[in-house]
DNA sequence: CGGAGGCTTGTTACCGGTCACATTCACGGT
DNA sequence: ACCGTGAATGTGACCGGTAACAAGCCTCCG
């Protein structure tokens, strides 16, 4: 009974209201002020707090807002408003006025790969953290109806940004072409050797592989790369490259693959019988996996015949038969960096330089000294 | 974090800020209607699309609405005015009135473990054919107050529904305190053996790989399984009890080890030297993974001297060392179907009580004769 | 020829939170 | 005592789409 049983400036207000949407089915005492959560049949509004602490709406906002200068006790009667019709605010409402709104788009794909899910991971986390959820949508690549079909419902529901993972040209063409009218913040792996600041995956990580290889004695390579269509891929593909040229090693060929464990083992079960390197240097730890597979049908033994390394260090990569030699990468530190670009984007603000992830060599029984060519002596050392 | 953002507490003091909303930037004779979508500054109100038409805003919602008796003349115009105003309705103004957003929230975890994000998969998809975008939230188990934190983060976007995917217990307990106002589901293998509607995994699954390695001879098996708090694990364990008691096998223990092919290693690095088993049926393909590395690590050979199989059929098993004989479980369409019992809850409809989702044997050669005892051929093969 | 009744279309209010501005109140200075 | 000033609070409008109801127009029939 804090609240002054007789002040009630609103209830005329609330006598003229005849049809509320809502029947305040619950409430006893009719035209009276509800008084807990329960009586309300519905969530509580700011006014239906303001009415019950004696106090106009705009009271209440500010408080939720965070405006200092409320007095002490009609700060306390809102305070015990709020928390008797348990108040949560309505975003939606929000949003409508403000313009705003807390939601991110993420387009994705191939959210079963590793990479991607882990990306969406980091994302969701970084989003969350900073109040905001990620309206997940994705893609069945291929057909473009679909595609234009999703980004249109994406510009409806209003979004403070979309962003766009684990891009393939593809996709990126689709978004580019998408009129959403907010930021928006392509992700994944950029175009390295367009861009001033390579990844560090190009920069150190293949560079700190292709040298593991060469000290174990390794001349000729071959690559296997994901889809021509991702950038990734071609990255990967030319960092592989520049770092065998630096170390003057040689490439026997690049060949391409879909990332899949499948396309792995194809690109190996198709190659002549007498292949002319001694180590295979995939895109992924999954088309690495293939890879190992159609090597040891092929009799060959690794790392004794041939060494094979991935890039992902997926945590299976530990477990393969042998465990797998691959370049570690921070997917969710990506998925999590992408995010706090677009939310510097909508904030108008310059994101951070961050600097680029880190990639760490991770050495495993994969690879191993190149077979001696020649001598009768194939390599026996084991690890 | 609080309640207000760390905006400036109401600038009311700032003074007539002058500003304008929406300034009309973009017209040229003022107090004219806007011709097109550049003249307007911002995105077209239905308002603003009437004004064009010579109608009343009423008209175009109708017309939106899909209503019928609209005379042939003004339809035409309106159809002129939404087209020139490049017209998009604006969800969130429409999910203010009608209470109902086209929102559906997803709580997730391990989003990186292929089960669940194949799940989340589905359920984009089946959430978008239905025009709703998911938007997901994925918890880190462990931290109580992060789930709260998250869980609270979805009651205040106003959602039509909460999904929970990939459910173990901590996620089921938080999710039933929540109080969501909304209808809810929660989805990922339910507890067969309190259901009517055991999974085709536990019915057909687990009896046909049990019947395959019953015929190959296997009298004594031990099983790998989840993390005691996934239902799917209970399930699964259970599934392996009841078929190995069916065919009259012999359990020789369950371990637990929590889905990944760490966990399975583990669990066969810390068996006594002399195994009293011939196979090994791992709950889930990565703990499968680790289950072969550590047995072949041991000197075993797979098949020869130990079967192993796993269960999910994810796309690497195929291209194990050696590729591994599995159960095919169909998670796109269980995350397909959470979305559309979630839907017909929401629609408060009886959701269409579809068959369980098929769950297929795979053949491969991690399976194969058990070794015979006692014969001349015991497992001492030391690599 | 007038009015009932059906089609079309327009008017007004409302959802819940926010904004711009108005009003009230307390208090100090002259 | 009076006014100005700033602090505290209240009022009304607005965002864009929806709902309920009203009004205008036309047709048909007695």
């Amino acid at each position: 009974m804090p609240t002054g049983t007789g002040r009630a400036p609103l209830e005329a207000g609330v006598a003229h209201d005849a049809t509320p949407r809502h029947d305040p089915a619950g409430a006893p005492g009719t035209g009276s002020v509800a008084r807990s959560a329960r009586e309300l049949g519905r969530p509580a509004t700011i006014r239906d707090v303001a009415a019950l602490a004696g106090v106009s709406h705009q009271t209440v906002h500010r408080f939720l807002q965070g405006y200092e200068g409320i007095r002490p006790a009609t700060r306390e009667r809102v305070v015990d408003a709020l928390a008797a019709l348990e108040y949560r605010p309505n975003l939606t409402a929000r949003s409508l006025t403000t313009g705003q709104s807390l939601r991110l788009g993420a387009l994705t794909h191939e959210l079963d790969q590793f990479g991607p899910s882990k990306i969406i991971q980091g994302a969701t986390q970084a989003a969350r953290d900073a109040g905001y959820v990620l309206d997940i949508v994705s893609l069945d690549m291929g057909d473009p109806d679909e595609i234009a079909e999703a980004l249109e419902m994406l510009t409806r529901h209003d979004l403070a940004g979309v962003l766009a993972l684990a891009s393939n040209d593809h996709m990126a063409q689709a978004f580019d072409a998408a009129d959403f009218r907010v930021p928006t913040f392509l992700a994944g792996e950029e175009d390295d050797f367009a861009s001033e600041h390579p990844s560090q995956l190009t920069r150190v990580g293949f560079p700190a592989l292709i040298a593991h290889l060469a000290d174990l004695g390794h001349r000729r390579l071959l690559h296997i790369a994901g889809p021509a269509a991702w950038s990734a891929a071609r990255n990967r593909a030319r960092a592989f490259q520049a770092a065998v040229a630096a170390h003057g090693l040689e490439s026997v060929g690049v060949v391409h693959g879909d990332w899949s464990a499948r396309s792995g083992y194809r690109a190996m079960s198709e190659l002549p019988a007498r292949p002319g390197f001694t180590a295979v240097v995939a895109g992924n730890d999954q088309m690495a996996l293939g890879a190992l597979l159609a090597l040891q049908e092929r009799g060959l033994r690794i790392p004794d015949d041939v060494s094979v390394t991935g890039v992902d260090d997926i945590p299976d990569a530990a477990y393969f038969s042998p465990p797998l030699t691959t370049l570690g990468v921070d997917f969710v530190a990506q998925g999590r960096r992408a995010v706090e670009h677009l939310l510097a984007r909508i904030a108008d603000q310059q994101p951070a330089d961050d600097d680029t992830l880190p990639s760490q060599l991770v050495v495993r029984r994969s690879t191993g000294p190149a077979p001696m060519v020649g001598s009768g002596k194939p390599a026996s050392a084991v690890r």
